[in-house]
DNA sequence: AAATAATAGTTTCATTTGTAACTATTTACA
DNA sequence: TGTAAATAGTTACAAATGAAACTATTATTT
């Protein structure tokens, strides 16, 4: 077979090539942690970075979250849906620019946002339970240049 | 509001999670490498995954495909039987035990997977571009250490 | 040997997701 | 001013996905 592999001479290992594993890794991390939220709030993940992102800030648009919670506007739109209809978030009209919402967490929304808050963190540390204070930053160095690459590429 | 919390005090932040940033990483990374592979060859990740770890290893059967390369067996189903209709895989029966299939790469399947290596490595090289030596090897020990956790979690 | 359980893989159906087209409103500009 | 382009967000439809039920075959148990 003159200019095609054969197995024995592929050095490609699909368990070493980084694009896997960081597909693997985000799998299994996400959905541990969305066993946090789904099956007690109910939540999607979507839906639980759109609470995410309003708990931190305020009164934002859906454009702001789209921008801030790594989701593109159809998405956000129907995690917003999703969240009014459950009363954790509410909507109301920008009268400076009628083409905005205004969004926020009703009370509801703040107490199912400070259950899973503590949780999440808890999760984050097991997580990182692995790695000393070294360790630790410099993953988040490596993610920050891997990033950096990728949103290059 | 006593006991919940106010956006100005709330600390946790989206953009410095661990598990959003891994999901953010590996989406980016993922749609990106996607390009390769998806416009040239109409082959979906999932596709990819199996040529991947059939080149690595011929005559196996669905079940192994399933335990390398992070799929189910309904993913690996689907994918096994979009890529015969392509006619880049083939399946044939294995007599010792019948409930098994094997599967082997086409002539065609091997061009495809010849095409899409050198690619695939190049794209992880670029990646890992901003990274030194050490550093390489920092993230290799950084992401087992995080998935052997993230599995036991 | 017959009944039961286990394994390999497929199919079905409901849900989720992505893409594109759509409405509404505001901005730019000719 | 009026027409075109841009922005915010929603809706509709097709494709992808996940969970459960299903077929076929082999292994285990009694």
């Amino acid at each position: 077979m003159p200019g095609i592999s054969s197995p024995e001479e592929n050095t490609l290992l699909l368990h070493d090539f980084l694009p896997y594993r960081l597909a693997v890794l985000a799998k299994v991390v996400g959905i541990s942690l969305s066993k946090i939220y789904r099956k007690k709030f109910g939540i999607t993940n979507q839906q639980w970075r759109v609470i995410f992102a309003l708990a931190r800030q305020a009164n934002c648009s859906a454009s702001h979250i789209v921008h801030h919670a790594a989701l593109d506007k159809v998405q956000v739109s129907r995690a917003v849906a999703g969240l009014i209809e459950k009363k954790l978030l509410e909507r109301s009209a920008d009268n400076i620019d009628r083409r905005n919402s205004i969004l926020n967490l009703t009370i509801e929304g703040w107490k199912v946002y400070d259950q899973i808050a503590p949780e999440a963190v808890a999760f984050e540390a097991r997580l990182k339970d692995s790695l000393d204070e070294r360790e630790a930053a410099e993953l988040d160095t490596l993610l920050s240049k891997l990033m950096d690459k990728a949103t290059k590429l």
